[in-house]
DNA sequence: TATAATTTAATTGTATACAATTAAATTATA
DNA sequence: TATAATTTAATTGTATACAATTAAATTATA
């Protein structure tokens, strides 16, 4: 008769795992990247410009799902270490254009050995690597239908 | 010829999808939490003491993978609201005693409506909820094995 | 048994994360 | 065209999260 409890308990929710596991994972980053002297949300956003090269904060936004809040603090002190500048667009004096330095560049190659490291630590199978990716993105997916659904 | 740099894309990388599906389904939370006067955290570890109504911090530490650091103030915000108690044990005045407070116990009451409201956000079969969770626990005892191992 | 080593929680300092608000710039509209 | 509405980034305030350190209590050992 316990029964509507049952859902309560924490081996039941699935948020439980999935935020222990992308904190632990967030931990095993910190050691690697203290030596480019970035933490891990730092690391994401030079990800999405090594990639880019060059973007404006609201397209960062967007793709990373971190708002200014966040983000204006965390490009500031990329900045700072001088692997991004930040500079207002001349079209339309709102955005922000962000681009990546030479400085930045070139962090680039003391980061690629990490992903290999990391995936060592994780010792997953080829399989249960591409399901989780899977089931990651589709619950994101979800998650983020829901917001622009309106209350249906 | 790009190739050495393939594994840095954010499109490759497991930690990102992982860490966006965790923090958006907090995310999902905080309104129906707002409601109880619970953040997250502060929910997970009231989801601990409806199940064990007692517990010292350091057993708690060691179950939700939390240190004293974040636990400490967000108990006592927790026995503020007076959801639970903070005591010394009798036996070992290191140890911490932290118990369900009667007013605690009723806010399960409260809350036994928000995992299927989660549910419905999340929208994923039973089949998906159930790879997604063991796949979460298993990285996390990879993960959580490294620690202890050592250096092999 | 006195001292060293260990264990436990609390504290300190830094870095997100985000809701809510503010400020500036642009776009839409009366 | 002047004003209202919208868009964008920055700011403010609160709450984690964690590494490193400190302080108190207990346990191990010389």
């Amino acid at each position: 008769m316990e029964e509507q409890y049952t859902k309560l308990k924490l081996k039941n929710q699935i948020c439980f795992p999935l935020y222990l596991c992308s904190k632990e994972l967030v931990r095993k980053y910190t050691p690697l990247l203290n030596e480019l002297d970035l933490t891990y949300t730092q690391y994401v956003v030079m990800m999405y410009f090594w990639e880019k090269e060059e973007s404006s904060l609201k397209k960062l936004s967007n793709m990373i799902l971190l708002d200014s809040g966040t983000l204006t603090p965390l490009l500031i002190k990329l900045e700072e270490k001088g692997y991004l500048s930040r500079n207002r667009s001349s079209k339309d004096g709102r955005d922000l254009i962000i681009k990546l330095t030479k400085k930045g560049r070139e962090l680039k190659d003391k980061a690629v050995d990490i992903p290999d490291e990391i995936s060592k630590c994780l010792n997953l199978s080829e399989k249960d690597f591409k399901s989780l990716y899977m089931l990651c993105y589709k619950t994101l997916f979800n998650l983020e239908r829901e917001e622009t659904d309106g209350n249906n």
